[in-house]
DNA sequence: TTGACATGGGACATAGGTGTATCAAAACCG
DNA sequence: CGGTTTTGATACACCTATGTCCCATGTCAA
């Protein structure tokens, strides 16, 4: 017995006019999502029971997008690694465009804020890794190189998602600025 | 016959505290605001119509401050005015802190949207100006300089509002980073 | 001191968002 | 086809934030 179709028709017109309109603005109503979706509001909570619920979905599921892409670089060690993310991540821009705007709305939430810490323990560790290797001056605290990092992402990624520039010039130019700007 | 000490007061405290409390929650309500003031919510409204006026009247103190700060660099060309720049307004950390936050809910105001309309295109012409002058790859998009001078204040503010830097560590930081970053 | 004025607190109406319940119509699966 | 399930629409109660109004109280300036 197959899963009823228009099931998985709803919820997949949800999900993807969720992420979109929540990019352009945080703090849409749920009718908003419900019409970009065309879908009836009472749908819209019969398949997320609240918006709180809606929202820890979408974020679970770009995190996961995120672990996927990241499979298989564990081996990858110093500036080689840092590339690699970059390259990885970047045709993801819109997911993170997303989950930086609704960010603020999930920070009560442990098991999100918990990934998030790991992702940046994991982060401060590659910094010093990369430092020891001496493809990242020493004298810059890693901090600053943590913080530069996400920064010139969040530059790429509004570019990319403005169309201004594609995932592999973007990619091309983050890698470039981060390794000049932090390296000397 | 002078002002009466009273309405200065109130008013002082309410633009404070505003500031303050709008950069941790963006949409903080009123009434949150008159509590970190030490003001009777009443007293919010008699100093300011509404919650639209408030924000724009905090805005444009930001930006008033800002062409203050940056009064008289007109003379400096290329990277001695990114410097410049960098250094006159790192100070200003929360303040900018403040306006990436409300900003979404200041983009339907014509007037502010045509200063900072302004600030970018003064911007673009500064990159375009230093680029000429050997101070910057020619061959990096223009858009790309702009959007990593961006993130990298950005991400300089954060660390300054957070304690860990020092402004002036944090600018000399970010002078570094960026013409490390865009020179090559 | 005194008249004018700012304030705090509270009551109030309004608007908008959230989440629930119901029902007839439509789409699906077998 | 026929029973089941999903759907859209609507009505509903609830809550929170906004903005207004009023009045007793306390403070200021002349």
């Amino acid at each position: 017995m197959k899963r009823d179709q228009r099931l998985v028709q709803s919820e997949t017109a949800i999900v993807e006019a969720a992420l979109k309109t929540l990019i352009t603005n945080p703090s849409a109503a749920m009718s908003e999502i419900a019409i970009a979706a065309d879908v009836g509001r009472a749908t819209l909570y019969r398949h997320f029971e609240t918006r709180e619920v809606l929202i820890k979905a979408l974020v679970v599921d770009c995190m996961k997008e995120t672990e996927i892409a990241l499979k298989g670089i564990e081996h990858l060690k110093g500036r080689a690694a840092f590339e690699a993310i970059f390259d990885l991540l970047m045709p993801l821009a819109d997911r993170y465009q997303f989950m930086a705007g609704i960010w603020s709305q999930v920070q009560n939430d442990k098991d999100l804020v918990k990934i998030e810490a790991g992702w940046k323990k994991d982060m401060q560790a590659l910094v010093k890794q990369t430092k020891k290797r001496g493809e990242i001056n020493r004298d810059i605290p890693s901090e600053w190189i943590v913080a530069v990092f996400d920064s010139t992402f969040a530059a790429a990624w509004v570019l990319v998602s403005s169309g201004d520039l594609s995932p592999s010039d973007a990619a091309r130019y983050a890698k470039q600025t981060f390794f000049s700007g932090c390296a000397g």
